[in-house]
DNA sequence: ATATGTGAACCATTTCACAGCA
DNA sequence: TGCTGTGAAATGGTTCACATAT
């Protein structure tokens, strides 16, 4: 469950790249307070998990702090930019401009890690040529030249199931290389794409079954939550 | 990473639970087309993963196949719907009704689980009082007497991340055992509290990464995505 | 003295291999 | 025989403990 990064020599586990991308958001935050150096257990007060994971979790990336002193916060940025490639700005397509697809191109958060909705697509002539949150929605049957012209990274899958699979070949043709999907289905995707699925019922119904059972017998085992 | 679920005699993962939702879903859409006896085998095929994997999920939960011959479909859902509570209807909440609570209440996926939107929330004289999607909005500070009435088990919230925080007390205090968040902060509760996060720029930022890394050394390992 | 970086130990989950039933 | 159910082995990730650097 869950694929690896395995770059250069080391194997990095997905979910350390997640708490990576966590880490540098909210070290920015840090920067802007004016906090200067900070070691890995005042940094897991604040970001959370323990200070092991923290410095293994960049471990993976690099050495970046100093022994016996800890790390700076304004080269921590730099490196973790740099090693987690958002230095480089990339562009996102949204195909599906319905309710969740309009939210998430407006979705504001994408812009800390330098990731910007460059287009939206949709077959619905009233939302074809519109734009929604200044992001102009075209044609799904003009994606290739769009895309070509606009050059973004990964597609944002949020049509309905039944048109996922066939939608997702298209994105693929167009010359995207990584799909977060929102539809309901597990999509079959070529192996040098990556996909990651977010599934909005089975994230709730997976936290409803969870807050019921430990509502009945108080027994279960405590960590850092997902 | 993740908690589990222990109840009874046997810890269930929490990636099994989510699969196990999945299944229910799906197997759903099977027993329309009228199918009426399955291998694991042969659902493994339709449900992704390996036989192996979906016994042992199943396996879970109780033994509902027969050796030799495979599960039943329809008792298998009952089973299934039986034991993830899932015959039991819920009510859930959203808090903050932005594009994205929107969205969220007007979400048609989470009837499929028998979980419905019983009620918004926000403190936008704008929103307050109007319905979207056919479910009304409320001023958060009624939050107590609301959730009094309508016994909402589960909230999500989709606030802005500066007040996800005190917003998530105020939920905490009227009554909800489990929050999906989606806004992008850690929210610390209460060890009774369930709490699943749902960061969209985070997952979005470990998939560019995740397309990007590999896109330029092949070499990663395969096995079913996330 | 102090805090990082990391191999080794540990632990959870997935996969395997086969025992147990129809 | 065929397919499920499940202990046991393998895998992969997190935690620990300490060597290392300032």
């Amino acid at each position: 469950m869950g694929r690896k990064i395995c770059s250069e020599k080391t194997c990095i586990p997905i979910d350390a790249i997640r708490r990576l991308i966590r880490y540098y958001r909210d070290i920015k935050v840090l920067h802007d307070k004016g906090i200067e150096v900070i070691s890995s257990f005042d940094l897991s007060e604040i970001l959370g998990g323990s200070p092991e994971q923290i410095r293994k979790d960049l471990s993976y990336l690099g050495e970046f702090g100093k022994r016996g002193v800890g790390y700076n916060i304004k080269s921590l940025i730099t490196n973790l930019e740099n090693r987690l490639r958002l230095n480089v700005p990339a562009g996102a397509i949204v195909v599906g401009v319905g309710r969740l697809g309009m939210a998430l191109m407006g979705y504001a958060g994408f812009k800390n890690l330098n990731i910007s909705i460059v287009a939206g697509f949709d077959v619905d002539k009233e939302k074809v040529g519109k734009s929604f949150s200044g992001i102009r929605v075209y044609h799904l049957r003009s994606i290739k030249k769009v895309c070509k012209r606009l050059d973004p990274e990964v597609a944002i899958i949020s049509v309905p199931g039944e048109v996922a699979q066939e939608v997702s070949e298209r994105v693929i043709s167009a010359g995207i290389k990584g799909i977060l999907n929102f539809a309901p289905v597990r999509l079959s995707v070529p192996s040098e794409v990556w996909i990651s699925h977010v599934d909005l019922s089975i994230e709730l119904g997976a936290l409803l079954f969870c807050s019921r059972v430990s509502g009945v017998d108080e027994d279960r085992k405590s960590s850092t939550s997902s």
